[in-house]
This record gives C-alpha cells, structure tokens and sequence, in this order.
DNA sequence: TTAAGTGCAAAATCTTTGCAAATGT
DNA sequence: ACATTTGCAAAGATTTTGCACTTAA
C-alpha cells in the first residue's frame, strides 16, 4: 500500500527510510496541503521535529511536494502534480482553497486561473489565486 | 505634511506619538506592502522592534493597515484602501503583485479580480490573487 | 563501505508577554 | 491624573546548523 511513495523515493534518489516513506505516504494519501504543525503532531512519535524539516525540504527540492503559505504565515505542504512540477520547477498557477470552518487548505487543480488584466508593463511568472471559504465537507 | 497620518489615528483613539505618526506617514506615503523586517531596518534608530510589533496591530485592529503574508511566509503591511476595510473587516479582495526582481509588493487596487468557477458546494469569503513577476519599475 | 538520513543539543530568529518608566490627552 | 505607549528583559515558538551515530544502497 505504499508502493507509490516507495517508487517516487527511488525515482528521485532519495533513501527509502521508514520515516520519509511514511511521511510521503501520508502526504500522497491527502489532496490537502497540511502544515508543519500538523505533521509534527503526527510524527512526533516516530520521528524528531527537525527530521521532519529535513525530509520535507529534500521532498521539496526534488520537486515530489511543494510549500505553500497560508493566511497565517505557517507553512503547508502539498503532494505536487505530477504534470505541473518537476525538480526545480513548482508551477504554482493552481488554485488553493482555504476553508475557514475546518481550517483545510485543499488543491482545486482541475480549475483553471481565469485570464485578467494587469498593465502591460509587468511581466508575470507565477499566478496564486487563493481562495477562502466554506468547503464542500463543511457546507453538507 | 503628516497630516493624514496625525488624523487617522485621531480618527482611531489612539495617541499620537512620534513613533506612530512617523510609522504610519511612512506607510501612508508607499503603494506597496512593507515587510516587517524592512520596517524594522528603517525604525530600529528611533524604536525597539517590539514597538513595531505593537504599533503595527494597533493599526491593523483599527483597520488601518492590513497584513498580509508573502510567498516566503513573512508578514507584509499596507494601508487599507478606505472603500474596502473598516475597523474589523479587511477586505483584501484586490490583487497583489510581487516582484521577484526588486521583491516589493504592489496592492494593484484598481484591478478588479476576475470571475471563475469553483464548486457549487463551496461558498466564497475572501479572494487573495497572488501575482509574481517583473514590476513596471524593473522592466523599465 | 560510504553517502544519505537521523537525533540530540545548541544557535539563530521571530514573536509574544510582563512590568516599570515615559508620554499624550 | 489616567490610560496608552514605550523600552527593556525575558519567555515562547519556529527554523537552522553542527556533529556523532545509524541505516540504506
């Protein structure tokens, strides 16, 4: 069952430990950016506070998750898309969803950032369209 | 030629002291969103950093000044534009544009954020659009 | 065997809190 | 005079770094 952390391990020369594959297999197994804090809750039992850290960025480095920050300055992390990221790249022109009942910040990857306006005179590299609101769970 | 600032804190009930009526001139006379590790560069001569601290929530529980948190997590402040934020509703419905090259943050106030589909089930609070890229100044 | 990953302790930051002294109203 | 604001010191919290030990390849 976790098979898919495994192989992205491998993929990107990481070291399968039992620590990163739990974590990655965890991360995979979510389509919510999660914080710091909450994988610290998670782990803190199986693994240190700064192997955390650590793993989180080799992940991020290696293009298998990204960080994103929410409204309140903490970081999250997010399974990246496979289409959309890779190593040194993270297309961040997705939209992030944050509910403010349950506190979950979730991918709408399938949407798509809607075209505007900005003067012509500046150029644009990345697009971040958050969104704050009621979730789906929430609003049942 | 602080005027503006002496009469938004008359405005607000709070005192207005050197420091506060230099900070909020400062702010008053900037379109972008200042860090406050550039705000404490700029005032560490005249004050401590937890004066900072305090002075700037001051503002912002007033309403005015709202923060906002950049891409690298760290806490960003700009005036409220008086049409959209009052004493405890910081309408930040406007776009933000950060510019990797010189790294400041322009409220794009007068543009207006495009409409987009989410979910039906979702329901809309607040809408942060997040733009990166080369600003006007630096393409010039 | 050896490079990568882990854990602990310690440093460096960043943010908050308490309290006495200073300041504005 | 009284409530706010300030500055310092100190507590908390978060993130980073160093180094010896362990583990996967």
């Amino acid at each position: 069952m976790k098979e898919i952390a495994i192989k992205k391990l491998t993929a990107s020369g990481l070291k399968k430990t039992e620590i990163r594959i739990q974590l990655l297999d965890y991360l995979l197994n979510l389509n919510a950016a999660v914080s710091q804090p909450e994988l610290e809750k998670k782990f803190n039992s199986i693994s240190d506070r700064v192997t955390l850290y650590r793993a989180l960025s080799a992940f991020e480095e290696k293009g298998i998750v990204h960080k994103i920050m929410d409204n309140h300055g903490t970081a999250r992390f997010a399974i990246c898309n496979e289409t959309m990221c890779d190593d040194h790249n993270h297309n961040d022109e997705h939209i992030h969803f944050h509910c403010s009942s349950c506190d979950e910040i979730t991918c709408l990857d399938e949407l798509i950032v809607p075209d505007f306006k900005i003067p012509k005179t500046y150029s644009i590299q990345k697009i971040n369209l958050n969104i704050e609101g009621i979730c789906d769970n929430c609003n049942a």
